[in-house]
RNA sequence: GGGCUCGUAGCUCAGUGGUAGAGCUUCCGACUUUUAAUCGGGAGGUCGCGGGUUCGAAUCCCGCCGAGCCCA
């Protein structure tokens, strides 16, 4: 980043300004700012300020300069709070400050000092009796009507984004505040947050492929991790606390979609001595709360669609909705081939080498998941497919998990966790001739997660919600790269 | 991985075979209580990259790169 690195005509004026500031025994990156007052709150205290009433207040704003006017007479600045007008009169400022507003650019981060005034056309403004530049900007903005519309430069240069589109920094701002929330209610729960590898030596804990990197010391491979599932229950073996929680990244080696990034947030947490019900309560209080934290209500419009979010949420069995959609009733076929040819028939996809478990998901799938819009508990899991939750009680060949669809979405995922230590080890046995099948997403044996369940882990239920789903919900985006402020992108060149 | 669409000035976009355009931005000047300020004048381009067809390609064809949407 040298001052030769291109011949851009707006870069080249904007440093001759620079080497002109400089020249006038100005630093245009000084270290600080003494600041006395936010856009947003002058608009407050002085919301009763007459038109045309020019206050004795002295105050110190600072921020960029989005839009000048009369030749720098003029200036909107904005800070993260606002907006509030400057007003540069040569009755107030000296000619060497005169010379240095001359020398002023959209996109300068400057600092003003100055009396607080409404003008008579109703704008709150300060008189400037000193400006200071803050940092000076080398590189031209967006257009200040149309702004940055390109979504590739959006995604790439996000800093560009976030200074241009309001709308931006506001989904930004309600993914931390949601993050807050959840955290927030499951600390004041009793719940103690906890942090667990991202490099695993081998990837557990869900059905997905994994990145792979390599450790020099020790030569040793390793996986970036795509959920931290073993893990958190081998602290709730230890006894670190009955209720614990991670809220962190996942790494998954797929595709890119509007709904995946590879790597993604999710919460997942453990709760001992429930079961899965407990976690259905819990997903909708945890949902609730951070809705009512960034949208005043349980009411979420996505795009023309009004979803209703306040608890509690219908809880369905998959199979019972598979036959409430395409009148087949999978509970009544037992056979493999069977299961495999009701789903194709259902246009599902659906491989040889599926059970009757994979060949119901297949279908729900495919006839189901898109038309559940408001919030609905799928219950019913197969056991097939759900190779780290208990055995339904009632039913063997089911488990006692559920998934949470919104929107059609999948956005949470729960279970009663498997606690026998012996069963666990047969699901690990079954994943692995279904990886030798071909399944590559089937999971690894992980004997040490056995062994921590051969020293006993309490009855527990546990529940993992994707952040970024609940976010696009909460914040009506479209696109999962919305709510990701550096989403993955191929590099240039 | 497949299909469709897109890539032109710093930004937002026109331009579908015949001299590369507009608005904003920027520069010079005027104006000096404006609100996308206004007025006059100027500058700014590897038309994503490479190849082909053609007298002539931003435009048609092929390949590649990047992006968006849909599907798997």
């Amino acid at each position: 980043m040298t001052e030769e690195r291109d011949d851009n005509l707006f870069r080249v004026a904007r440093i001759d300004k620079l080497k002109a500031l400089r020249a006038l025994g100005v630093d245009p990156y000084p270290y600080v700012f003494a600041r006395t007052a936010e856009a947003k709150d002058l608009d407050a205290r002085y919301a009763d300020l007459a038109t045309g009433a020019v206050t004795e207040d002295r105050v110190a704003v600072a921020g960029r300069i989005r839009a000048n006017r009369n030749s720098g007479m003029f200036i909107d600045l904005y800070d993260t709070t606002g907006k509030i007008q400057i007003f540069n009169h040569k009755d107030h400022l000296p000619p060497e400050q005169i010379a240095l507003v001359k020398l002023l650019d959209l996109g300068d981060l400057i600092g003003v000092e100055g009396i607080v005034r409404r003008t008579p056309r109703g704008e709150l403004t300060i008189n400037s009796t000193k400006v200071t530049v803050l940092a000076k900007a080398l590189l031209p903005l967006p257009e200040k009507f149309h702004g940055l519309a390109d979504v590739e430069t959006r995604y790439r240069q996000r800093y560009v984004d976030l200074i241009m589109n309001e709308g931006s920094r506001e989904t930004l701002r309600r993914r931390s505040h949601i993050i807050a929330t959840i955290r927030r209610v499951l600390i004041d729960d009793g719940f103690l947050e906890v942090e667990t590898p991202m490099l695993h030596t081998i990837p557990g804990g869900a059905s997905a492929k994994p990145f792979t990197t390599h450790h020099n010391a020790l030569d040793l491979q390793l996986y970036l991790r795509i959920a931290p599932e073993l893990h958190l229950k081998r602290l709730l073996v230890g006894g670190l606390s009955e209720k614990l929680f991670e809220i962190n990244r996942n790494f998954r080696n797929e595709g890119i979609s509007p709904r995946h990034n590879p790597e993604f947030t999710s919460l997942e947490l453990y709760q001992a001595y429930v079961d899965y019900i407990a976690m259905m309560d819990l997903a909708e209080k945890l949902v609730t709360e951070a809705a009512k934290a960034v949208l005043g209500g349980t009411s979420a419009k996505f795009g023309d669609k009004t979803i209703e979010l306040a608890g509690p949420w219908p809880r369905r069995p998959m199979a019972e909705l598979v036959k409430e959609a395409t009148g087949i009733d999978f509970m009544a076929i037992t056979d493999d081939a069977v299961a495999r040819d009701a789903a194709r028939k259902l246009g599902a996809d659906c491989p040889n080498s599926a059970g009757w478990g994979r060949a119901l998901e297949a279908a729900f799938s495919a006839k189901v998941e898109s038309t559940l819009i408001q919030p609905t508990h799928v219950t019913g899991f197969p056991r097939e497919i759900s190779p780290l939750a208990k055995a339904d009680r009632h039913d063997p060949r089911l488990t006692e998990r559920f998934e949470t669809y919104v929107n059609g979405w999948e956005i949470a995922n729960a279970f009663s966790e498997i606690n026998d230590p012996l069963d666990q080890f047969d699901r690990f046995q079954a994943q692995m001739q279904e990886r030798e099948k071909g399944d590559e997403e089937a999971q690894h044996l992980d004997a040490d997660f056995v062994a921590a369940l051969e020293y006993g882990m309490p009855p527990a239920g546990g529940l993992g919600i994707g952040i970024d789903r609940l976010a696009m919900l909460l914040t009506d985006s479209q696109s999962i790269r919305d709510v990701i402020a550096f989403p993955t992108m191929r590099p240039k060149t």
